[in-house]
DNA sequence: TGACAAATAAGAGTAAATCCTAAATAGTAG
DNA sequence: CTACTATTTAGGATTTACTCTTATTTGTCA
């Protein structure tokens, strides 16, 4: 068990960010500074940013980028699997760049997703069934509640 | 296992309907007539219905209705967890009247959710650590991936 | 280096959800 | 039954979270 921290060293950011420039190569998509900083700064955290939050940051380094190319981008990333929208209820999408398997927590009061790791949720097997009529492409155990700090 | 339908008997119905206006009262919330008819719609279908397809169904019996009484209503419902908000990617929100455990499945493609029920993933176990630190109120396993009609 | 297609910025547009008001109505407890 | 208070209705205003349009810029590849 795990439950939320967990940070990413310099070089593992720039391990990810060359993996990432090679797959947008790989899709054809051009490999531009903006995508590269907002890619960058999806995997430096784990909060599990909106674009909205995503796009302040971002700001701080390309004061003029714009929130729609925040969302095309976040949107593009999720196409080629370089990041996911986690599930959730309702309001804004939340972006998650980690590649490690691991589970959501989300409080229903401040909306925050917390991730945890629980090595049985990583193990779940998928039925045969849906195996045969589906492709699965990810899974996962979703958890909602109240947090430690609203409660 | 048992993928996308599943129907409520007239008998079902009842009696969910007596759980909820249990609850109700239990909450201190009045049980009105708008209320128990949103709350029957709902419960009745497994189309995960928005608010204004819901509204829509509730006029037939009760045709003076307002879209924002059915809205209000629904996120009163989320809150005593009569019923819960399913992702709906960035549209309208979509709601479920819960009727047992089961899983949900969405189509990446054409964003269509599928419930489905497996035994082994009603009965997963939230691990002690987060029940001491949260309060768990709903766990499932969400599945994402390519539909049949899709792929 | 230059052409071209892809990507971006800026700003307008949109749809859903929420909130507001005020007046009418209707459960509920005493 | 009565008083109290929650709830509903209606219609408009506002907010949120995108989404589209158009002109401009910029990676990429010959």
């Amino acid at each position: 068990m795990n439950i939320g921290e967990s940070t990413i060293s310099a070089a593992d950011l720039d391990k990810k960010t060359v993996w990432f420039t090679g797959l947008c190569r790989e899709r054809g998509l051009k490999v531009t500074p903006q995508r590269i900083a907002i890619y960058r700064e999806l995997v430096k955290t784990n909060e599990h940013p909106s674009a909205e939050m995503l796009c302040e940051k971002v700001r701080q380094v390309f004061p003029s980028i714009s929130l729609d190319t925040v969302n095309r981008t976040l949107l593009t990333l999720n196409d080629i699997g370089a990041a996911f929208i986690v599930e959730g209820s309702g309001d804004a999408k939340r972006f998650d760049g980690g590649l490690d398997e691991h589970q959501h927590f989300k409080c229903v009061k401040c909306k925050r997703v917390i991730d945890f790791s629980h090595e049985p949720f990583n193990n779940i097997e998928v039925p045969q069934e849906m195996e045969e009529m589906f492709v699965v492409l990810r899974k996962s155990v979703y958890l909602e509640g109240i947090c430690d700090l609203c409660r």
